[in-house]
DNA sequence: TCATTTTCTTAAACTAGTTCAAGAGAATTT
DNA sequence: AAATTCTCTTGAACTAGTTTAAGAAAATGA
């Protein structure tokens, strides 16, 4: 149950057994049917989510009802809407569960407990974002920079498994163009 | 002097005067000519850099030899290459002087140190990343979801300043977009 | 197992943004 | 002040990616 949190976390930082324990009581385990939503625009974002098992997409809706998706998360991984978290103003993403979840969250009170009583929290916390922060930072560079079939293929790389768990027009949001258009390009990748 | 850099800080943490006078001595002033780089791609980036004075931009040149801006820095703005910084590893970036700069900069041993001596830096890096991460996040939602015409008027109110000091084809690139299709937006507007 | 809904593909017409090339205007240097 | 270099504009031909619409294939539910 607590393993891969667990594990998660020592690759930065090292509890004692005590703060080990403090930190699992600060814990709460959620479950989410496939197409359950874990934040909807315009709720406040309330916890940090590190999923167990299953997978999650996070969309951004813009106000010409077009949607954009920003991140997907997986097993091992952390998601929320990081602004709302930190802001305490309403969502702008929604979350939704892509297939049936198994969650642990921690809400932002408990999380301020967690610094003062674990101050080397601090660090993990630094670690974490520096690490989305360059993963982020590379997508921009990537969307940017490189036309939508290599962005496709690197999609491919980076998630070797995800395009079979999930349906193609996913996909097609998250590299910011068309489902007809991801078909185009899967065809001719195909011929080749 | 100090005062810009210390009043940066103390909108989030606060230094005793020990603390003060140890951070300040940490601190390596530097000047810079317009056109100079701080940063040279292939590089390894040892410092954070605060602005004093003057502005600054970080460029991602892709290996077809394309420029994409992916920073502007001015007065009381950190910048750096990150993942540089962080991993040690050679800088992607160019980070070149678009004016006379003078700037504050901070070492990576002198910065493990400032944790060591004052932990509640930590919190201050955390915050600063916090906010870099919700900025990138905005951007990269914005090169996705909005029409360059729109994307260049949120440029023209979040640097309301900015577009006298500097030549179009920065902020083409900012944009993601040529300096011809950003004088055919230019010009459409002017009509308005 | 059949019906229904969800997902994927194809094609034709279109649009936002690029490329190339040439000239005009500004800013710097001598 | 002239010469040179740097910056901005314009237009025409082009390309990557969108839109709309319709049908095929796959997944799901009764």
């Amino acid at each position: 149950m607590y393993e891969l949190i667990l594990q998660n976390i020592s690759k930065h930082i090292q509890f004692t057994e005590e703060e080990t324990s403090f930190f699992i009581s600060m814990l709460k385990k959620r479950k989410l049917r496939k197409r359950q939503f874990l934040v909807q625009k315009g709720d406040i974002c309330k916890h940090e989510t590190f999923v167990i098992k299953g997978c999650l997409r996070a969309i951004y809706t813009t106000p010409n009802a077009q949607e954009y998706m920003t991140q997907f998360a997986m097993e091992d991984w952390w998601i929320n809407d990081f602004e709302s978290f930190l802001t305490g103003k309403p969502a702008t993403l929604d979350i939704e569960a892509l297939e049936d979840c198994t969650l642990l969250q921690i809400d932002y009170p408990s999380l301020q407990l967690i610094y003062e009583r674990i101050p080397k929290f601090e660090r993990f916390s630094r670690l974490m974002l520096e690490k989305s922060y360059l993963s982020l930072y590379k997508r921009m560079v990537s969307s940017m920079s490189k036309p939508a079939e290599e962005r496709y293929q690197d999609f491919l790389k980076q998630y070797p498994n995800l395009h079979h768990r999930i349906p193609q027009y996913h996909i097609a949001a998250y590299l910011g163009i068309t489902p007809e258009f991801l078909s185009k390009i899967r065809k001719k990748l195909a011929k080749q």
